[in-house]
DNA sequence: TATATTCCCATGAAATCCCATAAAGGGTAA
DNA sequence: TTACCCTTTATGGGATTTCATGGGAATATA
């Protein structure tokens, strides 16, 4: 399971290290590296197992060629995919299209999702959590507000 | 797995590689070459496996001969398909034909499909992807539905 | 003979491998 | 608990390999 996080220094290679934990977990599961793509709803670059990703292509594949969500799916999702192998170090290197898109300069957090992880620049990361936080509490109030009526 | 983009240059002779990841897979699937055909949905080039190809042919053979899909099958694919073969070092070398759907002039896109892949004029891509983009949002309890899969 | 196609090699740039070092963590015994 | 050692981990950087690309030579085509 990914949990926890971890913050790394992304080296002037472009170069990152995978949090031993997360590696040993993903070793487990038979992967020498991760398949990544940018979230659809936020700035963090999001982890794909394997299977999960062959499971999405499979589910491409039973469209119909000619149909017009077929290439829109396989666009966004498999076009903006990478593949990103360990080194011997267990380090790996985020190419352009993913540094633009989470806006990850020199550090990495780390942050696990149970069965994926999420990449953040640190920062965007605080930002998002601490929005999420306010919302929740705006939603408890409510809740509260709701039950006591 | 054909996953990602990579942007390669159409030399004057009119060759251009094909982005190792994607010959690594191919040689893996036993091809020496590619075959492939003008998409008719797209400007794109599509490559296809050949077993795929095959049961494409099969689908066509069993078409009422007066059926419109049989004309455009074969007119658009089996005529305009072509055998790329690999050079020494891995590139191919774009037919006339081939150049003239895409409107590809110096750079060539490959797009990861998945089992398949795709064949660029950049410029055109963007635009298709961008279209994309903003259809997946609207579609995007369909797009969650894959995501959970 | 002219023209196109294929093969072969050279080059520069980028990605990858490999090793060194330092910091962090974990265990053990006083 | 505290001090010590050993292992693991993160990080830096040099060395090596791979890759994309250009162009010449050889072969085929017409």
């Amino acid at each position: 399971m990914f949990i926890s996080t971890y913050e790394n220094k992304l080296d002037k290679k472009g170069r990152v290290s995978v949090p031993a934990a997360y590696r040993s977990h993903l070793s487990a599961l038979g992967y020498n590296g991760v398949v990544c793509y940018p979230s659809f709803t936020n700035s963090s670059i999001e982890f794909c197992p394997q299977d999960r990703l062959e499971k999405i292509i499979e589910t491409i594949e039973t469209l119909n060629p000619f149909e017009e969500n077929r290439d829109i799916f396989s666009t966004s999702i498999l076009a903006n995919s990478s593949q990103l192998n360990f080194d011997g170090d267990g380090r790996i290197t985020l190419n352009e299209k993913l540094l633009e898109h989470s806006k990850i300069t020199e550090k990495v957090l780390f942050v696990g999702q149970g069965k994926t992880f999420q990449m953040w620049e640190p920062a965007l990361f605080k930002k998002f959590s601490d929005d999420a936080r306010k919302k929740a509490n705006l939603k408890r109030s409510e809740l509260k507000w709701k039950q006591s009526n």
